[in-house]
DNA sequence: TCTGGGGTCCTAGGACCC
DNA sequence: TCTGGGGTCCTAGGACCC
């Protein structure tokens, strides 16, 4: 950015987003109350639902069962992840054709430094509505816009006049914006945090506002105190500071019903640690730290984690891992929740070359092949152990 | 009717070393 | 005698977000 220009960012969020992808793949949904997520009498959550849903109370995170009972005319579909990360991509590259400094923040949001654009595109309130009408005329979906001169008050302000809203917060009224808001609106603070607020009196943000860096640190620590006076003021506190490589992979499974028996949960550990070690494989990465996650029926949930001197050489060691953990944690009650991890990834070691090649051992190799002739599609090379059969309990 | 799955970062305590 | 202080690694848990 040259000295002396503005800075200017815009902060992208895609409407309802997986629930506007089913509508924009059936326009019979339209206008319906349509929820995406699990399916009614199982066990799981609303991940997205449109805004009709939403009119009888409906919203993410919420159980399936409570949804239903809310809307049990409501259209539930399932989540297709494939899809809507393939319409992500089309609008993220509508966005790469208004500045390449895009920062792809999840599936449906995007942060994008637009600061000496203005020659090209115009004043910011332009350039947004431009990018606004392409993504729905050319891709069919819908998308807020916050433009602020951080990323972190552009972000806030994409969220205040959902859906299709245009929200621009002129250069040095960060602070009056986020004035007028209200504590729920402060993204980074959540439930936990604005019930240790209220605790304390402290229940909106002109109280916020009142207190001195030393007291909210006081606390909150010294990097959640920091946070929260910086956010409160409109100053960055540094969202999407670090860089994106992913630092940790895992898989975590609910079961339908809760499981007691041992073998059944070794047997769904395996093939996570297969499903890891390929997404390793996949990312070029390694890692020497796996973790394993268990729920109980009682929702109670811990971890526990082991690290190796060396990384993993394979889904083997994997999973050996992930078994002696589950021997030294799992007290017997009932599972509700099995997960596997991989933590540290490519911390210390050398990637791919330490994850396969260094080591030589026959199993990697087999495996590697294994792996290359899966993602050919010429079928997954699957272990006896993996084949379904149904818990014992 | 309960309460998904995938991530990120921070804290606090213990071990161990200098 | 009465116990420094910093640094790193590891672990378990918690808060938050989409």
């Amino acid at each position: 950015m040259a000295a002396g220009t503005r800075s200017v960012f815009f902060h992208i969020d895609l409407d309802a987003f997986f629930a506007s992808a089913e509508e924009l793949d059936d326009p019979s949904l339209a206008g319906k109350p349509v929820v995406v997520g699990a399916a009614p009498g199982h066990r799981g959550v609303v991940s997205t639902c449109s805004y009709a849903a939403r009119r009888y109370g409906i919203h993410s995170a919420m159980p399936i069962s409570e949804a239903y009972r809310l809307c049990p005319e409501a259209v539930f579909l399932p989540v297709r992840m494939a899809r809507y990360a393939e319409l992500s991509s089309r609008v993220m590259a509508v966005f790469q054709d208004y500045t390449p400094d895009v920062v792809r923040v999840s599936i449906d949001e995007a942060s994008m430094d637009m600061s000496g654009t203005e020659r090209l595109w115009g004043s910011p309130s332009a350039a947004a509505a431009s990018i606004r009408d392409r993504v729905q005329d050319e891709i069919g979906l819908s998308i807020s816009i916050g433009v602020a001169a951080n990323r972190y008050v552009a972000k806030v302000a994409s969220g205040t006049m959902k859906p299709a809203g245009l929200v621009v917060v002129p250069e040095g009224e960060e602070a009056a914006f986020m004035a007028a808001l209200r504590l729920k609106d402060l993204w980074g603070v959540g439930a936990k945090t604005r019930a240790r607020l209220t605790e304390l009196g402290i229940d909106s943000m002109e109280r916020l506002l009142a207190l001195s860096p030393e007291c909210v640190s006081s606390i909150f620590g010294n990097a959640g105190g920091d946070f929260i006076y910086r956010a409160a003021r409109g100053i960055d506190p540094g969202i999407y500071g670090g860089e994106s490589k992913s630092r940790s992979i895992s898989s975590e499974t609910t079961f339908e019903t809760d499981v007691v028996d041992r073998e059944y949960v070794e047997g769904v550990l395996l093939g996570m640690a297969e499903e890891l070690v390929s997404r390793l494989y996949a990312e070029g990465a390694c890692s020497r730290c796996a973790v394993l996650k268990l729920r109980y029926d009682d929702f109670e949930t811990l971890s526990a984690r082991e690290t190796r001197p060396a990384p993993f050489a394979g889904s083997s060691g994997v999973y050996e891992a992930a078994r002696g953990l589950l021997e030294r944690k799992w007290n017997g009650r009932p599972l509700r929740l099995v997960g596997l991890g991989l933590a540290g990834l490519d911390e210390g070691g050398s990637g791919q070359a330490e994850l396969f090649e260094e080591r030589g051992d026959r199993e990697a190799r087999v495996e590697r092949a294994g792996i290359a002739a899966a993602r050919k599609g010429l079928g997954k090379l699957t272990r006896a152990r993996l084949v379904p059969r149904p818990p014992s309990d």
